[in-house]
DNA sequence: ATCACCTCATTGACAAAATCTATCAACCCT
DNA sequence: AGGGTTGATAGATTTTGTCAATGAGGTGAT
């Protein structure tokens, strides 16, 4: 058994075809049939089923095939590792995000950090907090930017920046009265809230409920959105209050600057990191990463802050 | 980068020695360093510092053959995986199990598991809960019998067996005078426990305190025994209760037999299963040791009894 | 029915590689 | 110095991977 082999192996199933995976392998057709046929020899199984149109797996070569994209990547980071060893930053990222971070952070740093590593190809995807838990333990994605402490001792964590929270407000709230805004200030039944999922908005209802008698289910929250942009048209419509992270701030303009307000220190801060499979090899890269991050962020942002950090999720729930 | 290249570099690492390690792989020593070389020319990085007395590894490459190991490792996956496929159950099994199933159950099926699968090499290891789940997750283990359910997404369980708890008392105790024990009659003070860590401690603490008001920390666990057995020894000698699985009844001469009370019904059971990393591939190696472990048990275990099973788990703790 | 075409398997020649035997250089021990 | 280790090197040999040409089996159009 060769990885080449499995190469070929794979490039068959995804092109169910000889000839084409033969040219994506650089090899004449008749050499791909013949190391296919020794690798089913050798393993004794047949993997394709060969009579059919588009030639296609067998129910044992879905496994096999399977198995063998494991062993192909494994291979595959180990080579990732060697570059990074000889000094060269190169080869795939493929890092998540939660969009409560991205719309803000990602314009950022991506440009810059793209042109300084000419040899890395990035590939972000934008998921929610649970989702991206999955992925990074499935070695489907290999970092992720999100919101700390997660309580998971399979993954790392690497603090980047800490982001308070801060009050955006329509013009006619009472709330734009007082220089500093207490969590007591904000009245659930006003306040626009992100769709179930996102952490920002368990974020949210634990400071605000933490300050009062639980409700029971008294707020009637009437709009779920997907975004943080969206809240803040809600708000810019001239209808309630929401809150935002502190890096959207830079994007407002003088008129919309006069509808926030910042908590009464200490205010309540959430940790952004970069996080990692607990064995993930390319500390360079990630190195690398996390610089370029933190220098594209407001220096302020980079300390640690005193008072405690709230928490991103409701309970310690069981996770895959 | 071959995968045998891969194999040279293991086995050089592991005999530190270019001669042994060639003998290993069954070829001779030059071909062994030439295809190191090749490799770590490849790859860029110089892998073993050969100047040193016994060769040994950089720092670099002992994070490659770690790497190394994982793409070997898989590679390895994929032949067990294909010989199952053709119908022959064989390879090695690596497989964990707590230390309060394992000297009742291991006994009843091991050996006649082993004859009807001449192909099979089992690697049994006793771990406690925690390790066993964190083994499972870093492919260190192949599959673990333990209590469940685990609540955890990335794992699977297939149920073998419920086995219910029984009380097993010193001959003064009043408890011995009742027919059913019911779980308020155990006085805290007289009941004997495993150290932490053992998930039939939580089970038996959680099965006595909830039937009454959480008294704070007023009992005194004088001794935390690192085995059943040794539980069992500590009321023999005449002193305290404890509570014993339903197999380890099997081993109880007459005498004891009499100091045994089983709990009134519904009386409380735990539920053992065959655990799995979600995604683990040799499916009929599997079955087969479930259906080996579960001939080799009462047929009267085998059913799921009607009411609620103990919960493993003090809380869903997170787990690596 | 027949022909053209597509797809994969087979064959034989050739080039590349992995491996072997034999030998050498460096380093430790006495 | 000399005998023993350890790993590297050289050249011959065998194995393996590759290609170009060809064959076999099937499909669809006319």
């Amino acid at each position: 058994m060769t990885l080449q082999q499995l190469e070929y192996l794979l490039a068959v199933d995804q092109h169910r075809h000889f000839a084409e995976a033969a040219r994506q392998c650089h090899v004449t057709q008749p050499t791909l049939s013949t190391m296919i046929q020794k690798l089913e020899e050798e393993l004794g199984v047949k993997v394709f089923d060969r009579s059919r149109k588009p030639v296609i797996p067998t129910e044992d070569g879905k496994k096999l095939i399977q198995q063998a994209r494991e062993v192909v990547a494994e291979a595959h980071r180990l080579v990732e590792l060697a570059a990074e060893m000889r000094g060269e930053l190169k080869g795939t990222l493929e890092l998540g995000i939660i969009p409560t971070v991205a719309p803000y952070l990602l314009p950022r740093f991506l440009q810059s950090f793209l042109e300084k590593h000419p040899g890395i190809q990035l590939h972000v995807i934008e998921l929610t907090t649970g989702e991206i838990i999955q992925r990074l333990k499935h070695h489907r994605l290999d970092a992720a930017i999100l919101a700390t402490p997660l309580h998971d001792r399979a993954l790392h964590e690497m603090p980047l920046y800490y982001e308070e929270f801060v009050v955006y407000a329509s013009s006619k709230q009472a709330l734009l009265e007082k220089q500093y805004v207490l969590p007591e200030d904000i009245e659930l039944e006003q306040l626009w809230l992100l769709e179930e999922g996102h952490c920002l908005r368990t974020q949210v209802l634990n400071l605000c409920e933490l300050q009062r008698p639980a409700q029971g289910e008294s707020r009637r929250l009437a709009y779920a959105a997907g975004s943080v942009e969206t809240l803040k048209k809600m708000v810019d419509m001239g209808q309630g209050i929401t809150i935002l992270p502190e890096l959207a701030l830079a994007d407002l303009n003088e008129a919309e600057h006069a509808r926030v307000r910042f908590f009464k220190p200490p205010a309540p801060v959430r940790e952004i990191s970069l996080v990692t499979y607990r064995y993930y090899a390319r500390e360079r890269l990630l190195k690398a990463l996390a610089e370029g991050i933190r220098s594209a962020v407001p220096a302020g942002m980079l300390r640690k802050p005193a008072h405690k950090k709230l928490e991103v999720l409701e309970k310690a729930a069981p996770s895959e």
